[in-house]
DNA sequence: TTGGATGCAAAGGTTTTGCAGTAAT
DNA sequence: ATTACTGCAAAACCTTTGCATCCAA
């Protein structure tokens, strides 16, 4: 399929590309809009979709909330707070060499991998929250 | 909260414990239905949520599929297979060493950690399938 | 001009929830 | 006797899709 490009799509990365973080296709339609009252939903997901196909933003599944996206270029892991169910970045601690382990063990063709964290973020342990049960 | 223990509950870790490979909520109602016809879905979500919450079985977030649950006791990785959809448990690969230098960087308290690797399995390589696009 | 992209609304699929009844402790 | 658990159906959620229109190439 030969894309086209459309206004929607370019600011839409631009949009991700600019801003520190993780957002919902629900928030990333919410920022669109403040520009441009006519965008649509819809529209939003479709360009999502693509946009992660191509590996220009990165698709997280998040693990209350449904599905997250950042616009970050290079990989990385993410650490899931069950807190404040929040997703912070993890810089710097991509292990290339986890791909070739895997292709040979299993005998596959590995492309990538994701990995997410689960534990409780440097702010929600100073606040000694205690997550309902799971620390206790 | 204190828990009870129900017939459907036993039946459904039983159930679980004894399937090798994944099963999305849909699949696991239906098994138990074999057995007795009046289990309800409700029931099976109610029961797969909280024995993943007490680690007694792992749920996977399927990138297409929404998720998937084992009865594995050990933690392991998984490979999903983005020709057959599949999804495969990657044995003896368990980093532990990971939580301990992610918790170090972040200053968090890391409890686990999960990995999905992308790619396509040995058996959808021998057929040479080219999954819409993602391979040409 | 042509085919991809959009907006809107409707549909789809998965998961959760309210409630009255049932069963475990 | 309590209190959690169940079944059922409705609701909630997130995401996708059909279609007519619009717009980039």
């Amino acid at each position: 399929m030969n894309h086209k490009q459309s206004k929607q799509r370019t600011r839409l990365l631009e949009m991700l590309r600019n801003h520190y973080g993780h957002l919902s296709a629900e928030q990333v339609y919410n920022k669109l809009k403040e520009e441009d009252k006519r965008i649509s939903l819809a529209t939003v997901y479709r360009n999502l979709n693509l946009l992660a196909e191509q590996n220009k933003i990165n698709k997280i599944e998040h693990p209350t909330v449904g599905s997250m996206y950042d616009g970050r270029e290079y990989p990385h892991y993410h650490l899931h707070c069950e807190a404040c169910d929040g997703l912070f970045d993890i810089q710097g601690l991509y292990l290339n060499e986890l791909n070739d382990k895997v292709e040979t063990q299993m005998k596959a063709r590995i492309l990538t991998h994701r990995i997410v964290f689960e534990g409780i973020c440097e702010s929600c342990l100073k606040k000694g929250s205690n997550v309902d049960g799971h620390l206790t």
